[in-house]
DNA sequence: ACCTGAACACCGTTCAAGT
DNA sequence: ACCTGAACACCGTTCAAGT
């Protein structure tokens, strides 16, 4: 899987083959359904791979629930920045492996030691990942396919828009514009 | 590009194929190259047809900025419903043509008319976009490849997770549970 | 048990050719 | 100007066969 992921890492979803995949392997690009039925299983086993990066959240014995979903957001991110690709994966494929699920259980077990309750817990939980991942997904965000040619639109078409131009003007920082919103996000829900 | 909707619609966006295209418009497969330069210029014709679905903004007097953000939203995500595979699509392909920049611009315009500034009204938009993305693509999302084969732990499984389980166990409401988190964004960013 | 190789039904894209 | 059809270099997956 650690193959797998680097390919993806290196030519996108769609530049992983299983033909590629094979022979990246040294092995006939056949044998890999000995181990997967198909390539939905290899799709899922790179999300796992990806999962087991971010790892689980550290026991912290004076944490808030406002500390805990901050930090597992920003972990994600973290290790989810390292694989761009991966992002529509992640927010698509629903893997119920132990793994995963003791994680989300991790979680949702600290939110509890901190006063929530558990449907209050998964509801932050899934509103922070939510956020997470949208802003992923538009932060880097690979597209599928082929690149559009120009990615930037140029300053004489900026001039018909005016009010987006001047929103624009001071550029674009993604860490404090995802902080801004997590914070918003995570002081909203403290009036639940 | 209502025909290459209603495919995506059908079939998802990998089911979108050059060839399945121009069958379905009754052509040779080959003639959509006269119009369109490759199968990315095809995506992001698709994704202007979904945002023109989406529409503008109405003009509302008494609008708050906080009700022409929710409104937006709420809008995108209605129309993404109807359209759930082309989520990582609108999420990743950046498309800058005049509606689309028409579009955002006037929703600054909105925003500034309630007093926010420019750079204020698109860094707010940008938070509340990636929630609804994300929101969508979590709720929506459509796997990538075959789909796995258990979409469900059962129950047994859930056992070994208890806290997850006391979550879970008052079900999901989708449009509950988006209203929760938008909600609690917008009203989070009111103390910037 | 684990891997190979041929085969099938597909892809996107190019290009010369038709009308 | 607009469309066709053959061709090229790929796909995922099946299946019989090898070791």
């Amino acid at each position: 899987m650690r193959t797998a992921l680097a390919v993806i890492d290196r030519d996108g979803v769609a530049g992983l083959t299983m033909r590629k995949f094979g022979a990246e392997l040294g092995v006939d690009p056949m044998a890999v359904y000995y181990y997967l039925p198909d390539k939905g299983a290899l799709f899922d086993a790179v999300v796992e791979a990806v999962l087991d990066e971010v790892g689980l959240p550290e026991p912290a014995p004076g944490a808030t629930w406002q500390s805990v979903v901050w930090d597992a957001c920003q972990r994600l991110r973290t290790v989810l920045r390292r694989h761009p690709h991966t992002v529509p994966l992640i927010g698509t494929r629903p893997v119920l492996t132990p793994r995963t699920l003791a994680s989300s259980d991790l979680l949702i077990r600290q939110l509890v030691d901190t006063g929530l309750s558990a449907p209050e817990g998964l509801r932050i939980l899934t509103c922070a990942r939510a956020y997470t991942l949208g802003h992923l997904l538009v932060e880097v965000g690979v597209p599928a396919g082929p690149p559009p040619e120009a990615n930037v639109a140029p300053a004489e078409v900026m001039a018909a828009y005016p009010a987006l131009a001047a929103g624009m003007a001071q550029g674009y920082d993604p860490d404090g514009q995802f902080d801004l919103g997590l914070r918003a996000l995570i002081d909203g829900l403290g009036g639940r």
